[in-house]
Formats: C-alpha cells, structure tokens, sequence
DNA sequence: CGCTCTATTGATAAACCTCAAATACAGTGG
DNA sequence: CCACTGTATTTGAGGTTTATCAATAGAGCG
C-alpha cells in the first residue's frame, strides 16, 4: 500500500488535487546507500518520499556524522532550502531502495499559491519538528550518554518498530556507529551500553538489528 | 525607537494593517527574571516582543535548564503551542524589563486568514528557527565545551552585540550559568575558560557582561 | 557595612573517548 | 557447503575531558 496520500503536507486537498500535484514532481528511485542530496549541494528540490527511507545527516570537517532525523514514506523534506534558496546544511541517504518525488522552487511556489493549505500544512509540520529537535537539543545538553541511548531506542521504537515475537522491534539496519551518531557519542560507548542492557534482558541485539524486549525498563531508565 | 514594526512576522504588511493586528493583541509587561509563560502551562496566547529580551529554556526534572535562544525584540514565539493547541515545552523569562503583545489562537487564526503573507512569514521564521537549532544540536554532539562557548559568545555577538570602545559588547546580562546552560555544560567549566580567554586577550569579563575584543580569535578557535 | 549573588580556582572523581586487538557476522565466489 | 573477505561488534587498558565539590574572593545593593 502507498501511505503517500496520507502524507501530511496534503492534508485537506483531494485526491484529484494530490493527484495533479504529484504529476507535476519528477519521480526519482536511490539506491541503499546512495545520497538523494548532499550537504553543501545547491538545493534545487524539495522531496516527499513515496517509499523507502532516508536518513538526514550532517557531517562535520573530520567526517564525524550527526543523524538529524530518519524519514519514512509520506515524509517531506529539504523544503527549508527550496523556500530560502540557499545550500542544504545536510545530507539525505537512502537506507534501502527509496523512491522519491522532487519539486524545484518554483513549481513549489505556484503549488502554495494554488493551495493554500499547502503553506498551511507545513507550518504545522515544521511546528512538530522544531518541538522534536528542541527536545533532543535539551537531552544531549542536559543527559548523559546512557539515558540518551535510552532515548533514541525509544523514539526510534515508536517510529520505526513494529511487533516482534520477543518484543518490538526496530525496522532500520542500526550500526552501533549510527546510533552514536544520533546520540552524539561513539560507537565504543554505545556497544558497552547495548551490551550492559542484553545482560539486564532490556534488549537482544544483532549485527545493526536490535529488538527492545522490556521498554518499560528503559522507559524508567530513561526517566531516572 | 520601536523595532515591532519591522517584525519579520508582519513583512509585507502595511503599517495600517500592522497597526491594526497590534490592536487586537494584549499588552503586557514583564519584569526581570519574571516568567512570561511556563513550560508545562496551557500555552493560550503566542507573543511578539516589542521591547526587552526573554530567554526560551527548557529544564529536567533535576533543574537542570537548558537555553533554547534568547529573543529580542521584534521576534515572536509561542506559535508551535497555539497551532497545536498544546502544551508548550518551554519556560519564557525576561532578562530585563519586557514588553510584549499575545494574541489567543482564535484572533491568531482569524489574522493568518485575513492577512496570510502572516502565515508565510511565520513559515520562512521557522525554516530559519530549525536551522539554527539543528546547528546548535550538531555541534552539541560533534564539538567540545570551549568550542561550543566560542560559537556561543559569537552568536550572542552577532545577535545581541553593540560596538563598545575595546570591542564588541554583549548586551545581555549573561552570567557564566546561563553560558552553561546555553552550551551544555557547567559554570565552573564556563568560568575556566573565559579566564583562559581573558589571560589570551580576547575576551573581558565582568560579572554576567562579556566584551569581546578578538572575535578573530575566537572564530579561528571555534573552527579548529 | 553586611548581605546576597556571582565568579574563580584547586582538588578529586566520574564519565567518556581513544586506541588496539580479538571476535562475530553476512555475503560472495568457488 | 565452505573458506574468504570486508564490515560490525565487543572488550580491555589507559588517557582526556569535563563535572562535582568545596572553599574563597569579588560586586552590587540596600
């Protein structure tokens, strides 16, 4: 099933309308492991992803990465760098197969203009996402590294878990490298940690496969 | 002289319309150190600042605060709460005497509608908001404490900064605490490295005042 | 001048990172 | 099916950064 027509930038249209709108975008396939953009490209287009999933990353000089957020269908991005024409301060990278629709400025601009609720819709979006990366802001700035671990497996549990016979589990191949990148930390501290909760029986792990056993414990963990 | 008028939020707005969207908000004056709102309130009102400074921070159930960014006047807030009709996740202190205007969320709508240029600066706002908190998470994650208050102090230069006779002044009252709490760490570190700054000569210190007198420094510091 | 709040500094401890080496795992081609 | 290869992961030792605690000094205010 395709949730693009759920996605939340369209909210309130109708279908003939989402219909002509997608129309308008070019359709583009990536490859796992292929960049859909990169950081300090000209952005040209802004993109709603119909399947797959991208991981948005920043990079710094000596290739440290910070994950900023994991994108699923029906998700929108690099809209910030359409509207101010400017560069993309991140990298987009597919994690599987991931089909994705771009709009360039302009055919964006018109379509606002055509629909309102468009503009609308964003702004709400971006209201959640501002919310969400303030929260992760204040963890790393007031946490400490295991409770942030903690954190991400939860959030990542919610939007990317689904139900496993052992427990829930997370739906993205997951380094403990990426992990340490989401957490601001490194993968040496992020194994000890995933190690230490198998021990506890919070979590089994595999090679970039984890599954969260006892969420409430890391609930409460991540809470203390 | 009153900034308000050039309030991103109202660009493109006639000084009769603005006059006239000020007229439906309510006036308030908040004295230092007193909250505006707080987190965990029913946020009903979103706030323009037309004289004074607030900062947005965020505290842990242990006190720890967090300083989301400091706001001046011209600059709005509170907008994700009342969109959402939520709670908001943040605490608004003034740091001196403040004036602001709020609107609930029903004028808010009724304006947006009536004048959606409202809508569209609110957009591009927040495009700009979320880059500047992904950047500030970033290097929260990938940089060390001094390279942090350097790119702190810098970002407070540019955005509250006032040229005095030995360099660059910020005009805000900023104890070594409120450094900490902005950067993600501690005062006493905080403390320590302004002194080491100081004996370098490119900084001077007072209590809760900071001139910078080698930003160069600094700047080829906090890129290292 | 005494009171309160802020800042400095040293000693110590804790958290975390870095480096190195060993091990486990998944896929590939024979 | 198996050995091979490249990557991911684990774990230990040791070092660095940073937080914590405690004590002292300074600044502003009534």
């Amino acid at each position: 099933m395709d949730t693009t027509d759920q996605a939340d930038v369209f909210k309130g249209l109708t279908e003939d309308h989402i219909r002509s709108i997608l129309g308008e975008g070019r359709h583009k396939r990536i490859a796992p492991r292929e960049a859909l953009f990169r950081q300090d490209d000209a952005a040209s287009h802004c993109y709603l992803v119909r399947q797959g999933r991208l991981k948005l990353a920043k990079l710094n000089e000596h290739g440290k990465e910070a994950i900023i957020r994991y994108l699923g269908s029906g998700q929108f991005t690099a809209a910030v760098a359409v509207m101010k024409d400017g560069l993309y301060p991140v990298s987009a990278i597919a994690m599987e197969k991931t089909d994705v629709i771009g709009w360039n400025k302009e055919t964006m601009t018109t379509l606002m203009r055509r629909y309102p609720d468009i503009a609308i819709n964003m702004l709400n979006i971006l209201l959640v996402r501002i919310d969400d990366v303030q929260q992760r802001y204040f963890e790393v700035c007031t946490e400490q590294v295991a409770q942030r671990i903690a954190r991400a497996l939860l959030r990542l549990m919610r939007t990317a878990g689904s139900k496993a016979p052992d427990g829930i589990s997370i739906d993205i191949p997951l380094s403990r490298q990426s992990i340490a990148d989401y957490t601001g930390t490194t993968l040496y501290t992020v194994s000890r940690t995933l190690s230490a909760w198998e021990r506890s029986g919070w979590i089994k792990t595999g090679r970039e496969r984890i599954v969260i056993t006892d969420p409430h414990a890391l609930v409460s963990f991540s809470e203390a």
